[in-house]
RNA sequence: GCGCUGGUAGCUCAGUUGGAUAGAGUACUUGACUACGAAUCAAGGGGUCGGGGGUUCGAAUCCUCCCCAGCGCGCCA
C-alpha cells in the first residue's frame, strides 16, 4: 500500500468533514493538497500543504485550518502526533507498529511488492529503437533500447498492458540503398572487387550476407540488371539485418512483442485510409510551402502539393503529406503507422534519439487531429558520448567504424550497461566511460545496489547454515515479533521500503524510470548504513546468536529489502545477484 | 532566423510536479574490519541553482526577456 496516497485521502475527508460542519466552504478545489515524506526527518513522517491548499479559497489563515486538521488527525490510532509548523504545515508523526507492519507489506506481496493500480489494466503501447535495418545497433541506440524496455518494465508493474513494439522503417530509398551495399558483398564473395560507391554502406557486417546470397543465388544475379534483383535482394537484406538487430536487443535483455513493417502498409489503402479520416476533419488541402530558414536551399523552387494542417494542433508549420509528384512522403506512413497504434491502445509513448526532435510536434499533432485527445507521449533520449579513461571515443559512421550495442556490451556486460544508462534522465545527455563503468566500485552504483542485494543473501544462508535457524521464508518471517525493532537506523530503513508504492507510482505516471534508479541507490545507502552499525551495536546485528526472536525481527527486516530491491533491479532489466 | 533539450558543489548528476536550512556520488582530508562480505560505513569543507525581471504565504521548479551548449529545421527517412 502506498502510505501517502493513503494519508491524502484521509486528509482529505477530515476537509470534507470540515466543509459539512460548516467550519470550511463546500466544494474547495483539493487538487493542489499533498502528502510527502518532508525532507527533513525532524519534521515527521509525512508532510501535507493542505491548510495552505485550501486557505486562500478559505478565506482563512492557514495555520488555523492546520490547527484544526491536527487534532482531528491526532485521534488516528496511525498517528503518534499531528503538529503545525511553519506557515501552515501539518507534519504527521507515525506510530511505530505501524511502520513495522509495512515490512508485513512486502514479506507477503513478495513479487507483487510496489505493484499499482495506476494502468487498471489500460493498454500502452511503447514504441522504441525502430532503427533503420541498414546495420547493426549502436550506443544511441542502445540507450533508447534499455530506456523503452525500462519504461515498458515499469508500467507493466504499475498496472498497464503493454506492447513492445519496433517499427521498421523497410519502405524508404535507404533498403535499396542497403540491397545495393550487399550486392557489393555479394559480389565480392563470388571474387569480384567490391566497388562501394559514396553513400553505400562500407561495414564489414554486410559481408556474411554477401556470402549467404552467393550460396543461396550462386552468380545468377551478376549479369542481371539492377531492376531484376533489387526487390529480392531488399528483402533478403532486410531480413538478415533484422535478424541483426534482434540479435542485438537480446543481448541487452530487450524483446519486442511486436516488429511493425512500415512497407506493409502500402499498396493497402492504410495510409490512403489515415489520410481520408484527416481529410475528413478538412485539414488537408492543396497548398505551397514557405523556403526553410536558416540554410539556403539552392535549389528551392515553390511547388503545390499536399499539405496537413499540423499548425492547427501545435506545429509550426503545415506538413506535406503527398510530394509534387503525387507519391507520398515519409510523414504518410508514419501518420498511417499511429492511426493503427491510436485503435490498437490507450495510450501511446514513442522512444525517440534527439536527433529526431523536430519531429514530435508534427506527430503529436497528427495524433491530435486523428484521436481528438494527448494521449501519444514522446520521449527523446538524448546523445550517448563515448569516454575512455576521459578522452572521448570518436565514432565515425561514414567510415563505418561506429561503436556498436555488441561491442559495449562484450566490453561491459548488460547489467552495468543498463543501470549506468538507467542513472540519467532520458533527456539530458549521457557521458559514458569505459574505464569507469568497467571499474567494480564505488563509482559504479550498480554494484553498490547489487552489493546490497547479495549481502542479504549472504546473511540469510548464515542464519540457516550457521545459526541453525528454521522457517526463514519470507511468510514465516512476516509473522515474527517487530516490536524489537526501536532504533533509528531500523526505521530509517523501514520507511525506505514504505516508500517503493509512491516511488513506482510517480516514475510510472512521469514515465520515468530513472527514478526506480535512484530510489534503489538510497535503499541501498539504508541498508548498508544499517548493516556497519552493527558492527558496533550488537542489537542491530542480523544475526543474534543468543537471541531468536531479536534476530527474525532483522532478518524479516533484511528480507523485505532484498525484496523490494529485486523488484526494482527486475523493472530495469538488473539482475539481483546472489553472491558476487 | 525558428524550434526542441539542457545549464544546480572542482567533476558526474538528483531534486518527491510550487514547500521548510538546495542533496547524493566523485575528488580531497580524517577515522572504522582478532564475529554478521571494507565492492562497505562514519565525519569535514565545498553553492550567485546560467543572468535580469515578474507571479505569491513560499520559486531550482511557473511566466517573460537575454546568455551559453547540444540537436533539429527541404518533396531525404
Amino acid at each position: 500500500m502506498d502510505i501517502f496516497a493513503e494519508f491524502r485521502s484521509t486528509i482529505l475527508s477530515a476537509l470534507d468533514k470540515l466543509a459539512a460542519e460548516g467550519v470550511l466552504p463546500q466544494g474547495l478545489e483539493t487538487r493542489g493538497v499533498t502528502a510527502e515524506p518532508p525532507r527533513d526527518v525532524s519534521h515527521g513522517d509525512i508532510a501535507s500543504n493542505a491548510a495552505m491548499a485550501v486557505a486562500k479559497a478559505a478565506k482563512k489563515n492557514p495555520r488555523e485550518i492546520a490547527t484544526v486538521l491536527a487534532a482531528m488527525l491526532a485521534e488516528d490510532p496511525r498517528v503518534d502526533k499531528a503538529e503545525v509548523a511553519g506557515p501552515g504545515f501539518l507534519n504527521l508523526r507515525l506510530s511505530g507498529a505501524f511502520w513495522r507492519a509495512r515490512l508485513t507489506d512486502a514479506l507477503v506481496q513478495g513479487a507483487e511488492y510496489g505493484k499499482s493500480a495506476l494502468g487498471a489494466g489500460r493498454h500502452v503501447n511503447v514504441e522504441y529503437v525502430s532503427a533503420n535495418p541498414t546495420g547493426p545497433l549502436h550506443v544511441g541506440h542502445t540507450r533508447g533500447a534499455i530506456f523503452g524496455d525500462a519504461l515498458a518494465s515499469l508500467l507493466e508493474f504499475a498496472g498497464y498492458k503493454v506492447t513492445r513494439e519496433y517499427y521498421i522503417n523497410d519502405g524508404g530509398a535507404q533498403v535499396d540503398t542497403l540491397a545495393r551495399s550487399a550486392f557489393q558483398r555479394y559480389r565480392e564473395a563470388l571474387g569480384h572487387a567490391p566497388e562501394m560507391a559514396e553513400g553505400l554502406y562500407p561495414g564489414d557486417y554486410l559481408i556474411p550476407v554477401g556470402k549467404a546470397m552467393a550460396e543461396k543465388w550462386g552468380d545468377s544475379l551478376l549479369e542481371k540488371p539492377e531492376e531484376d534483383w533489387l526487390p529480392e535482394v531488399r528483402g533478403f537484406a532486410t531480413d538478415a539485418m533484422m535478424d541483426l538487430i534482434r540479435a542485438d536487443l537480446a543481448s541487452v535483455g530487450v524483446v519486442m512483442d511486436l516488429f511493425y513493417s512500415e512497407k506493409s502498409l502500402y499498396g493497402k489503402g492504410v495510409i490512403e485510409d489515415a489520410i481520408a479520416a484527416l481529410e475528413a476533419k478538412g485539414l488537408i488541402y492543396q497548398g505551397v510551402l514557405e523556403p526553410p530558414k536558416g540554410k539556403k536551399p539552392e535549389d528551392w523552387e515553390p511547388r503545390e502539393q499536399t499539405l496537413f494542417k499540423s499548425s492547427e494542433f501545435g506545429d509550426d508549420v503545415d506538413r506535406p503529406i503527398r510530394k509534387s509528384d503525387g507519391s507520398w512522403t515519409y510523414f504518410a506512413p508514419d501518420i498511417a503507422y499511429h492511426f493503427d497504434k491510436l485503435q490498437r491502445a490507450d495510450e501511446l509513448i514513442d522512444v525517440f534519439g534527439a536527433d529526431h526532435g523536430g519531429y514530435v510536434k508534427r506527430m503529436k499533432a497528427a495524433c491530435k487531429a486523428l484521436s481528438g485527445d494527448d494521449r501519444l507521449d514522446i520521449k527523446l533520449t538524448q546523445l550517448v558520448k563515448l569516454f575512455e579513461n576521459g578522452a572521448e571515443f570518436k565514432m565515425s559512421k561514414r567510415a563505418g567504424t561506429f561503436v556498436t550495442l555488441k561491442d559495449v556490451i562484450d566490453m561491459v556486460g548488460p547489467d552495468v550497461t543498463r543501470f549506468s544508462m538507467l542513472t540519467r534522465k532520458n533527456d539530458a545527455p549521457l557521458d559514458f566511460d569505459f574505464a569507469k563503468v568497467r571499474e567494480q566500485s564505488k563509482d559504479n552504483p550498480v554494484y553498490y545496489v547489487q552489493y546490497a542485494h547479495a549481502r542479504i543473501c549472504s546473511a540469510m544462508r548464515r542464519a540457516a547454515d550457521e545459526a541453525g535457524l528454521s522457517g526463514l521464508d519470507d511468510a514465516s518471517l512476516a509473522g515474527a515479533d517487530f516490536s524489537v525493532l526501536t532504533h533509528d537506523a531500523a526505521f530509517g530503513l523501514i520507511r525506505k521500503i514504505a516508500e517503493w508504492p509512491r516511488q513506482v507510482r510517480g516514475a510510472a505516471e512521469n514515465h520515468e524510470p530513472h527514478r526506480i534508479a535512484f530510489y534503489l541507490y538510497d535503499l541501498a545507502s539504508e541498508f548498508h548504513s544499517l548493516y556497519n552499525l552493527g558492527v558496533k551495536t550488537r542489537e542491530l546485528r542480523f544475526i543474534q546468536e543468543d537471541d531468536e526472536t531479536a534476530t527474525r525481527a532483522m532478518l524479516a527486516l533484511i528480507r523485505a529489502t532484498a525484496v523490494t530491491i529485486s523488484n526494482g533491479l527486475l523493472i530495469l532489466g538488473v539482475t539481483p545477484v546472489q553472491e558476487m
